[in-house]
DNA sequence: GTATTGCTCATACGTTTGTTTCAATCATAC
DNA sequence: GTATGATTGAAACAAACGTATGAGCAATAC
């Protein structure tokens, strides 16, 4: 049971861990029950007993993650203060999913973005709807002349960013010429945070440049 | 079919078709070949005829995207002369990507970006390699004062807001208050390169504020 | 002691998967 | 006309999938 002190079982602990390094790896639907439960060295039916199907797996080893991530968030956001900068806005939304990850935790939250499934996409806004809206009143308060939209479509700029980086980080070395090394997290963190302060401080887009875009 | 002498016939055309709308909705491995051929209105075995695998198809139904696209690309770049501005630079990897596709091939190639299997990332390079280079160069000539390593981090910033845009732009207004509307492709297009630019344009990351990241 | 509870095990169910087979069909060449 | 080569059709294949079942085991409660 849950609250005797002594003598936790870690099978469910163990399913969890290997579902997040799968499902991280492979995505939800390329990744089979039998691999997790060969992975966590457990029998198959202890999925179906512990957590009562796949998506319900899936959404528990995404809870496992991001509750704290999300708490983290808030909690660096309100360390800021009562006017945070820019630099302070998304340090305390993008920090939290750097660093204090056993493994491929990563990979998992990557996912969640990247997976089309719709179970994936409540999952989404269950866990992300309440934090974004708490980040983008903090970001338009610190750049007022921006709109409410532009702040939003900027941080999603800025998710994708971080999405894809969290996705195809192992691979960045192999397809930049080995010139990208995303092991050194602090790093990879401060040029994100850099570009992206860089293009939400950049003017509302009336645009000037030739624009046109659809040639011919 | 028309204008074609030796009677091409639209069986293979309506299974390119097919994939690449839900292989682009739904990912790879979510999309079953019986899915495709249904949505084609032709027989399973249509598939193999034409194509021998599943793995080639869906080869087969980027390549028939990806092409042009790059082609466009270089067109766009070579346009712009010696010595092409960031946004130019910017304009040409990105805009051929939101014109010119008639249906949801936009997504087909998101999927590229988020597919996590060996083959999906095989294709990534393939098509992706030569074109990268060029628009590297490019940008480190338009921007001398940033290494070809910082360019080509800003540049893996960049495709992930473009591949988390082209993923996730139908689900976009349902988790932004309906403030984000991805149709009106030309402002998206020219929101993106307003935010890329200034990301690009900002300073090495001498870094200054607390970029601490890591908090206990 | 027995009863009960929490958990793990091997095994099986019904579907769905990608792929294959081979007969039927078609347009063209002779 | 018939022959030929290309294409499509219905059906089946083994394998893998998510899920379900019920016996077996350990520990605690009575």
């Amino acid at each position: 049971m849950s609250n005797t002190p002594q003598r936790v079982p870690d099978t469910k602990e163990r399913i969890l861990d290997a579902a997040e390094k799968l499902f991280g790896q492979n995505g939800f639907t390329a990744t089979s029950l039998r691999d997790i439960t060969a992975e966590a060295g457990v029998n198959l039916a202890a999925v179906n007993y512990h957590f009562q199907t796949k998506e319900s797996l899936f959404e528990a080893a995404i809870a496992r993650r991001m509750e704290p991530v999300n708490r983290k968030r808030i909690e660096l956001l309100d360390a800021a203060g009562p006017n945070p900068t820019l630099e302070q806005i998304l340090l305390a939304f993008l920090s939290p999913l750097f660093f204090r990850h056993p493994n491929e935790a990563i990979g998992l939250m990557s996912q969640i973005l990247a997976t089309p499934d719709s179970f994936v996409r409540q999952l989404f806004k269950k866990h992300l709807a309440g934090v974004a809206q708490r980040f983008v009143d903090a970001l338009q308060q610190a750049l007022p002349n921006l709109t409410r939209t532009e702040v939003m479509w900027r941080l999603h700029f800025t998710a994708g960013s971080m999405a894809h980086l969290m996705a195809r980080g192992p691979v960045l070395p192999e397809i930049s010429e080995g010139l990208c090394d995303p092991s050194d997290r602090s790093a990879v963190l401060a040029r994100l945070v850099t570009f992206a302060a860089a293009g939400f401080r950049a003017d509302a887009w009336g645009g000037a440049a030739g624009l046109g875009g659809e040639a011919a």
